[in-house]
DNA sequence: CGGGCCGTTGACACAAATCAATGTCCGTGG
DNA sequence: CCACGGACATTGATTTGTGTCAACGGCCCG
């Protein structure tokens, strides 16, 4: 199948961070891809699965799912296009989480030899990888809060910020709007909720100005919003200054 | 303050993992390193800072806090002797959390400056440390489940199943016991809990078997604790097959 | 036309939070 | 040596946020 190279979003992603040569660059847009396309509700990757390739998501919205074993099922991440969902599997390639796309989608798939290849040979295509992971963890650790130490409302608040933010949405415009296809039963397994639980404290959060209907959100307010959200964007690590990045080779 | 390297045990760490050279070995080894004791309840990396070093845990407890603005705290990893509580600092070095000794604790700081040094002339150590970085964030995915999806006795359950196999301590006797010198106010931290319903979680938890008082931990029947802790250890990734493992540079 | 999927709503049950008080241990200072 | 305060554990009474159960409505699509 082929494919001129669709990583350019990835590429920049990776620019918003960390510092590459244009070699470096160009070589990490001659990766190969094999295009899928993947529909919603289905594991693409399986849980236990041993993987040898990673995925970029083009476009779409996918999933990282955990369960108990009750069944009780959790969303432990979300992914937008731009990002690779499961990077970590180049080092790790036995999945403990299923991948899940919640609307159609289109991913690439990289093989982990390519992409074990760069990073050996080019320290600071490893550094970026590695530390395009760790943003992902931060992440990560800032959802434990939110299940942790926030209630019904600020959590789905808190939710809608960090989306709007990695969407890159944000402006000065009064209000602010983007699409996410999530349905209710999604924010349940996202934010540790009850599907019913998260239809009434959307209610709850629509007086405040912001709302998400099939899977449209409205925000009238940003202000409001980080406020219920107890939001604070620091995590997200975006717009590093350049002089303060740093590279693994001086 | 002078130091013979006691980084041995983080090269174990490490070692259970990656597959490193007898010269890689080495030069793990021969980090430098500067010994510090840190008092509990005292944050020595504080949210925000700009750090020039990691830490490894030579002995004691320590905490990873993040904090809502309201000042509920939440504690969204603990680290034990071994581990490196921010090696993601090497590729991140603005701290996002806290990190905060638990116990009395003695750490080592070594110097981010060595250790990008290391990664850029070896790829193979690269991947041990990415790697390493991952299966703390496969456990901050695992948190996210037991906060989200567990009930009080479930989380603590989980909490010491887990703990225990970091421990090590899992053996064929029936009683299994380790030391984890934690407040029933830091295990409501973790787990996302009130201290009094800690409290009586706990008393709950001691009617299957297991305890947890003044920092000792006692395990009646493993079986049992697993079974309410709906644990599964895999996303530990201990115990990979040598074979299993992969390295970079084939 | 019928059957899913999704969103919505109400009545009720229950887990966990909150408020408040008491007990114990321990180090410190008078 | 004893009084005191602080950190930690414990317990009871009460409130509240969230889960559970159940039913209904809209919408899309076959």
């Amino acid at each position: 199948m082929p494919e001129h190279s669709d990583l350019a979003p990835y590429l920049a992603r990776l620019n918003r961070r960390s510092i590459l040569t244009d070699d470096e660059q160009a070589l990490i847009l001659a990766l190969p891809t094999r295009v899928q396309q993947v529909r919603p509700n289905e594991d693409f990757v399986r849980l236990g699965e041993r993987v040898d390739h990673a995925c970029f998501v083009v476009e779409g919205l996918v999933a990282r799912f955990d369960q108990n074993v009750q069944g009780g099922r959790q969303i432990t991440a979300l992914h937008i296009p731009g990002d690779m969902p499961d990077l970590l599997s180049v080092v790790q390639p036995a999945a403990t989480s299923a991948l899940q796309a919640l609307s159609t989608s289109t991913i690439l798939k990289i093989p982990h030899s390519a992409i074990r290849e760069l990073a050996s040979a080019h320290p600071a295509i490893a550094e970026a990888f590695w530390r395009d992971c760790m943003v992902d963890a931060m992440i990560l650790a800032q959802w434990i809060v939110n299940v942790g130490r926030r209630d019904a409302l600020a959590r789905l608040a808190h939710l809608l910020c960090e989306m709007a933010c990695r969407y890159h949405i944000l402006s000065n415009d009064d209000e602010l709007t983007y699409e996410m296809p999530m349905t209710q039963v999604q924010l349940a397994d996202v934010t540790g909720l009850t599907p019913v639980h998260v239809n009434r404290s959307l209610k709850k959060l629509a007086e405040t100005g912001t709302s998400i209907r099939f899977g449209h959100v409205v925000i009238a307010s940003w202000d409001a919003l980080t406020k219920v959200g107890d939001f604070d964007r620091g995590y997200l690590q975006e717009d590093i200054d350049q002089s303060d990045r740093i590279s693994i080779c001086e």
